[in-house]
RNA sequence: AGAGAGGUGGCAGAGUGGUCGAAUGCGACGGUUUCGAAAACCGUUAUACCGGCAACGGUAUCGGGGGUUCGAAUCCCCCCUUCUCUACCA
């Protein structure tokens, strides 16, 4: 499947140039190391409402190049002015063919009806003499469409090179360090000299076990014990229970993808190497359930009524993590299986930040049931993902590591990813448009766990926040 | 997993090589009629790309891809998928 072009006719499938993954570029690691206490203190609005006209469109290209190009350095993605001269003349000659081949085609098509009335009425000379100039025009349509074919991949291919652009009030800067911190709430808890970081508190108390993870599957695979595995799954139903509160529809999204669904939203080609893939049914372990939850919503034109749509679910995550390694990611702190509950929107173009700052709201509001100490922060062109125009993070204090830890990113993709999944409604006036997208993690669990851990040790347990006690069906660990 | 039958426009459902982008019905939208409504009647009813200031014109799309042909919803091949029976299993 998947496999070939179309002479003339392009599906969608082709279109998006899926056959095009396997000699596609592999970027960096999946998540942003971010050494703590490195960011500067601003202070501004959650957001600036700041019209939204960019999407990595190829009439955007072509219309307002020196923009995307600005849009482009900022996000520090080095090949931009090259990538984007090259699509625009692929784009020049791609128009040329089609025109060429499509009123090539125009007249074939002509003849051929002449062709059968002339065999109706018994004309086989005719028919004969016409079909000299059919073959002619067969050559050029089927020459032209070949080409047509070859300039439509490569210039898809360049465009899924291409990350989204950022919003305008996203900060100028290289990396972690240059990030904003918009707010901080909580205070940090002043833990004794005894105090452990989780790694030593889940042996203590033996809920989560690293060794028997690696003997079972591997580095990365903990098995949550007794109260530990209660605990995961208290979270996991407090923050459903939040987000329908919250208005969330909740699904239960399967947990593999197809390849068609990791380019919609745009783990493809981009983050190839960083997703677990079965060859064999050629599925994809998905890294968040923003893949398969958006996907609901690919090759969708959306009632106007129905927006904006809100969905959330649970997951398991699934990230290789290659090239990751270091202090920082001890326990807790990164694996290659973890939980998360995501909330995904999708909205008409001019609520979309309005609908970030509503999630970023409902982010906090867990935060702060859970008496977790929290900054939040705008990322800066540098270190934000691929496909986000404007992305919040946000982490939590973790006492005994005396570092902060990202539990969530709440971003607003734009129109990136909806022009991928081509994901859109009916405007005013009848217009087909694309969709703004959004997500954010409401929360991810294993660094929540590590926060909690740290941050209410006792020298004989750990005393769990009142909104969960009901949840876990116990109060204290130990 | 084996056998069989299917996949056509928002839905239902015709169409087995030549004005078929596609009959018909339903639904939806607009209009005539009406005090208003119903009924009836008339009209409209997809997506993408190319050309054009626009009106509009062209091309493609009948699950997806490839092939045969002057011409394919219709014939051939591959894939996906749905249903039924059998097998198996949570």
């Amino acid at each position: 499947m998947l496999e070939h072009y179309g002479q003339t006719a392009k599906s969608d499938a082709a279109q998006w140039g899926l056959n095009a993954r396997r000699r596609e570029i592999s970027c960096g690691a999946w998540s942003r190391s971010r050494p703590e206490g490195a960011a500067r203190v601003v202070f501004l609005p959650t957001f600036a409402r700041i019209p939204s006209r960019f999407m990595l469109q190829l009439s955007v290209l072509r219309d307002q190049t020196d923009l995307v190009l600005a849009g482009l350095a900022k996000k520090r993605y080095a090949t931009g002015p090259a990538d984007v001269a090259a699509i625009l003349d692929l784009d020049q000659r791609r128009r040329q063919l089609q025109t060429s081949h499509d009123s090539a085609q125009a007249e074939a098509n002509k003849l051929a009806q002449q062709i059968g009335g002339l065999m109706k009425s018994g004309d086989k000379a005719g028919a004969e003499t016409l079909k000299i100039r059919t073959a002619e025009l067969k050559q050029h349509t089927q020459s032209a469409a070949a080409e047509l074919a070859q300039v439509e991949k490569e210039q898809q291919q360049l465009l899924y090179k291409l990350p989204n652009l950022p919003h305008a009030s996203v900060p100028e800067g290289r990396a972690a360090a240059d990030n904003e911190v918009v707010r901080e709430h909580g205070a940090k808890p002043e833990l004794g000299a005894d105090a452990l970081p989780h790694w030593d508190l889940i042996k203590k108390y033996d809920i989560i076990d690293f060794e028997l993870g690696v003997k079972i599957t591997g580095a990365g695979f903990p098995v949550y014990k007794g109260q530990g595995a209660r605990l995961q799954r208290a979270l996991i139903n407090f923050f459903l229970d939040e987000a329908r509160s919250a208005g969330y529809t909740e699904m239960q999204p399967p947990i593999l993808v197809n390849e068609a669904s990791g380019y919609g939203t745009g783990q493809l080609p981009d983050k190839e190497g960083q997703m677990y893939h079965d060859a064999k049914d050629d599925l994809y372990l998905i890294p968040t359930a923003e893949v398969p939850l958006t996907n609901i919503y690919r090759d969708e034109i959306i009632p106007v009524e129905k927006l904006p749509i809100r969905i959330t679910g649970h997951t398991p995550c699934f990230r290789r993590e290659a090239g990751s390694w270091g202090a920082d990611v001890r326990g807790l702190n990164r694996l290659h299986q973890f939980d998360k509950v995501e909330i995904v929107q999708i909205t008409e173009p001019e609520h979309s930040y309005a609908a970030l700052d509503t999630m970023v709201a409902h982010i906090e509001s867990l935060l702060q049931q859970l008496g977790l100490p929290y900054r939040v922060l705008r990322l800066c062109g540098g270190d934000m993902g691929f496909t986000s125009a404007l992305t919040y993070d946000l982490e939590v204090w973790s006492a005994a590591q005396g570092r902060w830890l990202e539990v969530s990113s709440a971003s607003n993709f734009e129109t990136y990813q909806a022009n991928r999944l081509k994901c859109r409604y009916k405007a005013d006036g009848g217009k087909t448009q694309l969709l703004h997208t959004l997500n954010g993690s409401a929360l991810a669990l294993p660094r929540i766990v590590a926060a909690l851990l740290e941050n209410n040790q006792t020298s004989d347990g750990i005393e769990l926040p009142a909104v969960l006690h009901s949840y876990c069906g116990f109060s204290r660990i130990g």
